[in-house]
DNA sequence: GTCTATAAAAGGATAGAC
DNA sequence: GTCTATCCTTTTATAGAC
């Protein structure tokens, strides 16, 4: 079959991700290692005895906090959103000018990529199960949708501003984002692919089309 | 479990995508429809068995043309990657001008998507399988660089004819290719994304990075 | 809450008939 | 070449002790 298998911790000596915590908590904690797994592999070839071991767990502690290996999955999905979004609704807050929202935006895809490529991942791995979940599908909406909001709403306010040129706001946001999901795929796909300097290079080229000069 | 599983066809009364073939062809004819199924699904969650039902044969069968699964899968992405090539190098062959040719390519994303999608699709499953084989690497890498070297040559070609601004070529093409592939992730992800319009909104965003006026 | 043990099912792979 | 039958392993999920 040789589908990539996780490895004991006694077989590598490592030590877990997190500490075992137990009681409280412990949910949120089988979640993040689940996150881990599925993100690294994918739903089907991680399997319950790897997410348990990983975690410091029986696997049959699963069913405690959890109906089934898909309820598991889904908790994941929403958490990797959950962060993901976090970190832009953050971002969004600042009072920067849209330029640096922008910048800022991008820097956060260079910075915490694992974070969104974990997203992009699991999102793509969730569309082989059947029976969408609106749960989840809504989740997965919100992180698309919150992202083109903020974009959109800075290419409005820096086309007022003037600091812009105008451009339909719409597809510019669409095109920065899946831009942005190429990048992820890619660094998948790619071992070598040098995310950073792609995302620098599109930095550039956005700047060519909204006709901004980024102070030097 | 709840992983998506193809019905067979004795319950959708649906007939199989292929004549079954025999003898002669028999081995593509089951690559064809692995490739079918472990792009729509994955390598772990389509199993022999739903290849043998779906290509009208015993999954037994199977075994008598491939070493394993893995082997099998192998053959798939070969097929994938040879099946976009091809695409490609046809286009890359008529003489039309590098916008021409730059224009049919996003055409073709467009027209033969699902190709495209499939080979984005299972290169990423692939990467969930250990032991990278170094034919399959270099059989991704070979649409990729290809992929690469086309873009790069229009624009080339189109800066020296003066159609173009000049650009660094390498940068731009690694732009485009990496924009196309997050359309591809775009339209596995959400169902009721516009493939068509996001990649035509870009060919304009593209002339305007370009300097260049498509005739009307 | 967490563990041990195990039931039940599914899937990859092979032997051997035709 | 293609099929039938089946072995063996893995994996999900549950029952029940602690």
């Amino acid at each position: 079959m040789a589908v990539a298998k996780q490895k004991t911790r006694r077989e590598t000596g490592e030590r877990p991700i997190e500490a075992p915590s137990t009681g409280q908590g412990r949910a949120e904690a089988l979640v993040a290692v689940a996150l881990d797994l599925f993100a690294a592999r994918n739903f089907a070839t991680v399997t319950i005895k790897d997410i348990g071991r990983e975690a410091g767990a029986n696997s049959a502690l699963i069913y405690y906090y959890f109906k089934d290996k898909e309820d598991l999955f889904r908790a994941c999905i929403e958490s990797a959103v959950e962060q993901a979004f976090e970190r832009f609704r953050v971002l969004h807050e600042t009072n920067d000018s849209p330029a640096d929202v922008i910048n800022d935006w991008l820097d956060m895809h260079i910075d915490v990529s694992d974070i969104v490529r974990k997203m992009v991942k699991v999102s793509v791995d969730y569309k082989n199960l059947e029976g969408s979940q609106p749960s989840v599908d809504a989740a997965i909406m919100r992180f698309y949708d919150g992202e083109a909001a903020i974009i959109e709403s800075c290419l409005r306010e820096g086309a007022e501003r003037e600091d812009f040129r105008a451009v339909d706001p719409q597809a510019m946001a669409m095109m920065i984002s899946t831009f942005l999901d190429g990048v992820m795929v890619r660094s998948i796909i790619i071992d070598d692919f040098d995310l950073a300097a792609s995302i620098k290079a599109f930095r550039q080229h956005l700047w060519v089309l909204l006709d901004y000069s980024p102070p030097s």
